[in-house]
DNA sequence: TATAAAGTCTATAGTACCAGTATACTTTCA
DNA sequence: TGAAAGTATACTGGTACTATAGACTTTATA
């Protein structure tokens, strides 16, 4: 039940774009650089990444000189189900439960197959979070913590 | 999020040997060829998926003339969750949440990184379905699909 | 007690995927 | 016009997954 690598950079760059530098500010804009840095992670690598987030409507971009990332929408409009699924692929653990992918899986009855009908819980449970928790509801949550902790 | 083969097939398995071939039979032995060709799997491959579930304890085997694979203890006595773990190790879809295996994933603070908190529900919403669900919970509600379906 | 049926164990092969690197290109601004 | 930035694609080394093979041990029974 492992999330790529991919998944993870991809979800904390979101993340990071999610977070307004000055309260109420304009939706922020950031380079890859800018990202890597911060995140610890491999331009290039991040580079990719970022690329298929924006190819896939969630991200948006601007060239040249002082241009950057953003976010496509508002971050209480982006779900992590959203940027899990361009980066890892369906949320599914077998594909014979997936919404987004589905394939059978060889069993002899899939209505009654004991497996799928558990496998089938775990999926809900797993979108059930990631698609009702927002980029907001995550900025939301570490600030909380922050705030509760005295930094 | 994925099941690998080897989860799926120790799972399914485990779910036959789970079945009892008559009401309130024994515990019933099967073997390998018996359970591949069941559920379509490779034997030699199932051979090595089961020697590892023997070989931590959720399952007992009998060499020789008319042996076989049975379950170590009572099908309510093991839940999804240990098979899980012994065939695709943690649950966790990262290692900065796991109790099994936690591993520092790097950000700068722990304890106020979103992603953590967001994916430490993930996980013990897995954990929570996997742990609490037995191989007879299964069976059971296998066979409760199966009578309402009229078969 | 010989034989065949069954599980045990280790090694290895092929493939796919992951994580990262490289390189050439285009757009934009000053 | 040149430098800063994103775009696009190809490549590569490593590792994990999915088996397959073969030699070995244990056990029942004829």
């Amino acid at each position: 039940m492992r999330l790529s690598k991919r998944g993870e950079y991809g979800l904390r760059a979101m993340i990071a774009l999610a977070e307004p530098a000055e309260k109420g500010s304009a939706p922020q804009m950031m380079q890859i650089k800018e990202i890597a840095l911060r995140e610890q992670i491999s331009a290039k690598f991040l580079e990719q990444i970022l690329l298929a987030l924006k190819n896939n409507g969630l991200l948006h971009s601007k060239m040249g000189v002082g241009g950057g990332y953003y976010l496509a929408r508002p971050a209480k409009e982006i779900t992590l189900g959203q940027i899990f699924r361009v980066l890892d692929g369906p949320v599914a653990p077998i594909k014979c439960v997936s919404q987004m992918a589905y394939e059978p899986c060889g069993c002899p009855d899939e209505e009654t197959c004991g497996l799928r009908l558990a496998m089938g819980d775990v999926r809900n449970a797993i979108a059930d979070i990631l698609d009702n928790t927002s980029l907001a509801d995550v900025t939301k949550r570490q600030n909380a913590v922050r705030k509760k902790m005295g930094r």
